[in-house]
DNA sequence: TTTGGTGCAAAACCTTTGCATTAGG
DNA sequence: CCTAATGCAAAGGTTTTGCACCAAA
């Protein structure tokens, strides 16, 4: 630990960082790079595809959104709280709830001991569909 | 359902889909599809990389494949038991082993349902250093 | 001013598709 | 034979990189 995470990434207040942060706070929904770029071009706010492939990436670096790959491959981010949690995802409309569960992250932990793994990591995606689209 | 998943699907005994079946079982990991038509090229039986690619397309969804999606995007295919299990998989050989706990399951399923999800489904992968690798 | 940020165009990737050819049953 | 499977080449998609320009601090 102790890579220097916070201190080590100077940020500037640009108009584009601040547009891809905005768009991602009023979504707070798994999106797309590509998805936030059309976005923020139908908002006026034009931001160039790059900038926003790059802004994404820092934040994910920096732990601000969390990153999952849909099954063809596209990285889909969202913002979240900065402690540690899992998904609960739709799969018709993307609405996304954060759960987590003491017993299951200490049953990770256990089983990757029992096989002598260290410095573990993992993650857990539940996928349905919400009440509304089963309507 | 009743979708005709098994009989649905005729498959011939090629010599390069036995090559394909014969790497996943000797491998045991996760391998991509590249690093499956590299390896059968250093064998010398040679298969061409769409074939690769099809042909483990048919197995995962013949489900006698697991696939999963590295952090950069790339598809990993590994030859598994057909019954619902996750992966304790190395970072750095890519050692896998498989787990699962009741435990996990109920609780995923519960999460679910409380939240009125339907057709619930769930990813979960730890990931760690084994023992060799860490030595 | 100084240096990180931006954005275009082009490259790099993995993966899929079109189509003529081959070979399994 | 008949039709699925193969493989090449080309296209498709997302993501990254090079480089000149711009604008925060």
């Amino acid at each position: 630990m102790g890579t220097g995470e916070g201190a080590g990434t100077p940020q500037r207040n640009t108009r584009q960082r601040v547009a891809v942060l905005d768009m991602l706070d009023s979504l707070n929904q798994f999106t797309s790079a590509q998805d936030i770029h059309g976005r923020l071009r139908d908002n006026g706010s034009t931001v160039g595809l790059t900038t926003v492939y790059r802004t994404l990436q820092s934040l994910a670096e920096a732990r601000q959104v969390d990153v999952i790959r849909t099954d063809d491959g596209e990285a889909m981010y969202r913002r979240c709280t900065t402690e540690h949690h899992h998904h609960l995802v739709c799969r018709r409309c993307g609405r996304t709830i954060e759960v987590d569960s003491p017993t299951v992250e200490s049953w990770a932990e256990e089983v990757a001991k029992r096989h002598g793994f260290a410095d573990i990591n993992h993650t857990i995606e539940i996928y349905g569909v919400c009440p509304d689209c089963a309507s």
